[in-house]
RNA sequence: GGAGUGGUAGUUCAGCUGGUUAGAAUGCCUGCCUGUCACGCAGGAGGUCGCGGGUUCGAGUCCCGUCCAUUCCGCCA
C-alpha cells in the first residue's frame, strides 16, 4: 500500500502519528510563508502544511509547483490546528508534510472539480470522469450502491435468490423497440438487447425457482427524458404460489425496508387506489398523493347555462386551488397561456374566484348567476380564499391537461416538497389499450398478465372492460415500479395472443418457447420490476435519472464521453453481412 | 416525428431598438503576503460570438438553413 490512511480519517486523537497520504490535489493556498494544500480522495480532504523554516526548502519549491488534480503521495505528521475548520471532518489536524512525490501530473482541468463546480451539464458529462471526482456526484453513486445493497439484504432474508438471465436473447415487436445485435456467425439473423428478462423470470418460475430477483440491465430504444434511458437498470423480481395481496405486501416490505434503511423513514402502510379512481380523481394513473386537489366533475352544474363551450363539451372538470383567490388577472392570464402551450393544448382555462367577502367571480360571469357559482363552490366545499379553474373537453383530454394543472398548481403552492414521500399503489388496470391508428388492442401491461377472473367473461364481448391483475407502485408521482399476475395456463396464453392480433404461426415464433413450457406443469406466479434508477433519483431528491448513473447517455442516446454510438469499419461490416445504405455513409 | 429554450474567454454568464477596440465573475499566469480553508492584494494573458448563407454602409445582435445541448409532447408492453 502507498498510503497509511485515507484522506478523510485522521482525527484529533492521531496528533504526533506519521502517516503517509495518497490523493489528488483540490486546490492549493500559498499565504507567503506557509503553503496549505487540500488533499483530496474519495473519503474526504486532508490539509497539508508546510511551512518557510520549518519544511525542507526543495520541499517547498515542489509544493509550489504543484498543479490542481496533480497525483501525490505525501508524507508527514498529523499535528494540531492552530486554526480550526469546523466544516469538515478532518478540520482539527493538518499534515506538516516532510516529504512529497508526485505520482502523476494533471492537465488544468476544464472545469473546476469542487461540490460548486462551475461546469455545466455538458461539459462535466464530456469528462464524466473528472465529474465523478466531486463529492456530490460521488455520493449519488454510493446512494445507488446502498440502495442496491438494501435490496439483496432484504430479497435475501426472504429467500429470493439472484438468478442473471442471457443479454442477447430475441426481439418482439410488441412495447418498445428493442435494440438489436447482428449474429457474426449467423448471418442475416439478429439478437435482441432484452427490455425486461420477463419470459426468462416466467421460465425460472417453471424450473421451480420460486422467488427470483435481479438487478438487471434492461435496454429500450425509444426517445428518452430526464428520466429515461436507453440502457437502465431494474429490480426485477418473480414469484410461485402467490396471490396478488402477497406480491404487494412482498414488495411493500421491500419498499418500506428501503426508506428505513436508506432514508431513515418509516413508511405508512400502503394505500391501494384503483386505476379507476387514479384516472376519476386525478387523471392519471400515477397520481401525486402529497397533497388532494382532487378532480370534480361538472357537467350538472356547468351545462346548460347557455354557455356553448361547455354546453357543447363532453366533459367539465375542475380544481380548487386552496387560497388561490388571489390571483390576479395577469397571473391567471399567464396560467391561461401556459395551459394553451402545445404540450399541453387546452383550449382555454376558466376561472372562479371565490373572494374574501364570499363574493364569487368568474371569467364566464355572463352565463352563471351567484346562484350558479354557489352551486359550483360547494361541488369542491371551497371556501373563501379559494380558487377555482375549470377545463372542458373531450373526457380523455379535459383529464389529461387538468392533470398537468393539478401538478403544477401544487408545485407553485409548495405542495410537492422533495422531502416528503407519498406512496401508494394503483391496482386493476386495463387488461388492453385501444390502439386508434392500428385498429387493434395492445396490452396495457404486457401480454403475459392475467386478467381479472370476475372479467373473464368479458375477454369477447367488451375487452376494453377487461381489467387486469396488475399493480403500480407509485411514489410521489413517479412510476417507480409495476408487475402483474401472470397467465399460466397455456390456452390462455394463446388466446391472449389472438386477441392481441398475433396469428398463431407468429405466437408461435416469438413465444412458441414460453408456451411449451407452460405445459410442463407452471406453476402460479407474478411478480413485478422497479426502476432502480428512478428509485435512486427519488431518494436522492433529483427529477434526473443520469445523476445517479455512472456514465449516462445524453438526450440523444449518445456518450459524449466516448462518443458512440460509432460507425465500424468496412470489414467488421461485411463481417456481419450488414450493407449500411448509402445515404447515410459519411 | 413535433414544440420550447439555449450555444459569446478554460468555465459560468451579461451584451438594449444593428453602430468605436465584445465585457463581468471565476479559473489560469507573474509578483507580494507565516494560520489559510470561497485566503487577500497588485498586475497580466486569454475570443473563428456553434457552423453556413442572406439582409445592411455596418451583424454577437435581424432573417433563412444547419449542427450541438437541454426540456416537454408523440413514443416508452
Amino acid at each position: 500500500m502507498l498510503r497509511t490512511h485515507h484522506c478523510g480519517q485522521l482525527r484529533i486523537s492521531d496528533i504526533n502519528t506519521p502517516v503517509v497520504l495518497c490523493g489528488w490535489v483540490a486546490k492549493i493556498r500559498d499565504i507567503g510563508g506557509m503553503v496549505y494544500i487540500d488533499l483530496r480522495d474519495r473519503y474526504g480532504i486532508t490539509q497539508l502544511l508546510l511551512e518557510e523554516g520549518k519544511t525542507d526548502a526543495a520541499t517547498l519549491a515542489a509544493a509550489r509547483k504543484l498543479g490542481r488534480e496533480f497525483v501525490i503521495k505525501a508524507s508527514g505528521l498529523v499535528v494540531e490546528r492552530i486554526s480550526k475548520n469546523d466544516k469538515i471532518p478532518t478540520g482539527y489536524i493538518e499534515i506538516r508534510i516532510s516529504e512529497i512525490e508526485i505520482l502523476n501530473s494533471a492537465k488544468l482541468p476544464p472545469f473546476i472539480i469542487e461540490d460548486k463546480t462551475d461546469g455545466g451539464d455538458e461539459i462535466r458529462m464530456k469528462y464524466r470522469y473528472l465529474d465523478l471526482r466531486r463529492d456530490i456526484v460521488r455520493k449519488n453513486l454510493e446512494l445507488r450502491h446502498q440502495v442496491a445493497k438494501e435490496t439483496r439484504n432484504y430479497l435475501d432474508g426472504q429467500s429470493f435468490i439472484e438468478v442473471e438471465t442471457p443479454v442477447l436473447i430475441k426481439s418482439t415487436p410488441e412495447g418498445a423497440r428493442d435494440f438489436v445485435v447482428p449474429s457474426r456467425m449467423n448471418p442475416g439473423e439478429f439478437y435482441a438487447l432484452p427490455q425486461s428478462p420477463q419470459t426468462f423470470k416466467q421460465l425460472l418460475m417453471v424450473a421451480g425457482f420460486d422467488r427470483y430477483y435481479q438487478i438487471v440491465k434492461c435496454f429500450r430504444d425509444e426517445d428518452l427524458r430526464a428520466d429515461r434511458q436507453p440502457e437502465f437498470t431494474q429490480i426485477d423480481c418473480e414469484m410461485s404460489f402467490i396471490t396478488q395481496e402477497d406480491i404487494l405486501n412482498m414488495f411493500e416490505g421491500l419498499i418500506r425496508h428501503l426508506f428505513k434503511t436508506v432514508k431513515k423513514l418509516d413508511l405508512p402502510k400502503l394505500p391501494h387506489m384503483t386505476y379507476a379512481d387514479a384516472m376519476k380523481y386525478y387523471g392519471n394513473d400515477k397520481p401525486d398523493i402529497r397533497f388532494e386537489m382532487k378532480f370534480v366533475e361538472m357537467n350538472d352544474v356547468a351545462k346548460g347555462k347557455g354557455f356553448v363551450v361547455f354546453d357543447s363539451t363532453e366533459l367539465v372538470l375542475g380544481i380548487c386551488a386552496e387560497g388561490c383567490a388571489s390571483y390576479t388577472r395577469k397571473q391567471l392570464d399567464e396560467l391561461t397561456e401556459w395551459m394553451k402551450r402545445p404540450q399541453i393544448g387546452a383550449k382555454g382555462l376558466i376561472y372562479m374566484r371565490y373572494e374574501a367577502d364570499g363574493t364569487l367571480k368568474s371569467s364566464v360571469d355572463k352565463f352563471y348567476s351567484q346562484e350558479d357559482l354557489k352551486s359550483w363552490a360547494a361541488k369542491f366545499n371551497a371556501k373563501p380564499g379559494d380558487l377555482i379553474l375549470v377545463i372542458s373537453g373531450s373526457a380523455n383530454d379535459a383529464r389529461k391537461q387538468l392533470s398537468e394543472l393539478r401538478l403544477e398548481m401544487g408545485t407553485r403552492l409548495g405542495l410537492r416538497d422533495k422531502d416528503k414521500y407519498s406512496a401508494h399503489w394503483v391496482v386493476d388496470f386495463p387488461l388492453f389499450e385501444y390502439n386508434e391508428e392500428e385498429k387493434r388492442f395492445f396490452a396495457m401491461h404486457h401480454p403475459f398478465t392475467s386478467p381479472k377472473p370476475e372479467d373473464m367473461e368479458m375477454l369477447e364481448t367488451n375487452p376494453a372492460a377487461v381489467r387486469a391483475n396488475a399493480y403500480d407502485l407509485v411514489i410521489n408521482g413517479v412510476e417507480i415500479g409495476g408487475g402483474s399476475i401472470r397467465i399460466f395456463n397455456k390456452a390462455l396464453q394463446a388466446k391472449m395472443f389472438s386477441m392481441l392480433g398475433f396469428s398463431d404461426e407468429e405466437a408461435k415464433h416469438q413465444f412458441g418457447f414460453i408456451m411449451e413450457a407452460f405445459e410442463y406443469g407452471a406453476p402460479p406466479h407474478g411478480g413485478l420490476a422497479f426502476g432502480f434508477d428512478r428509485l435512486c433519483s427519488l431518494f436522492g431528491g433529483s427529477d434526473s435519472i443520469r445523476d445517479f448513473i455512472a456514465f449516462p447517455k445524453n438526450n440523444a442516446g449518445r456518450d459524449v464521453m466516448i462518443d458512440s454510438p460509432s460507425t465500424i469499419s468496412e470489414k467488421q461490416l461485411d463481417e456481419l453481412s450488414i450493407a449500411v445504405k448509402e445515404v447515410m455513409k459519411k
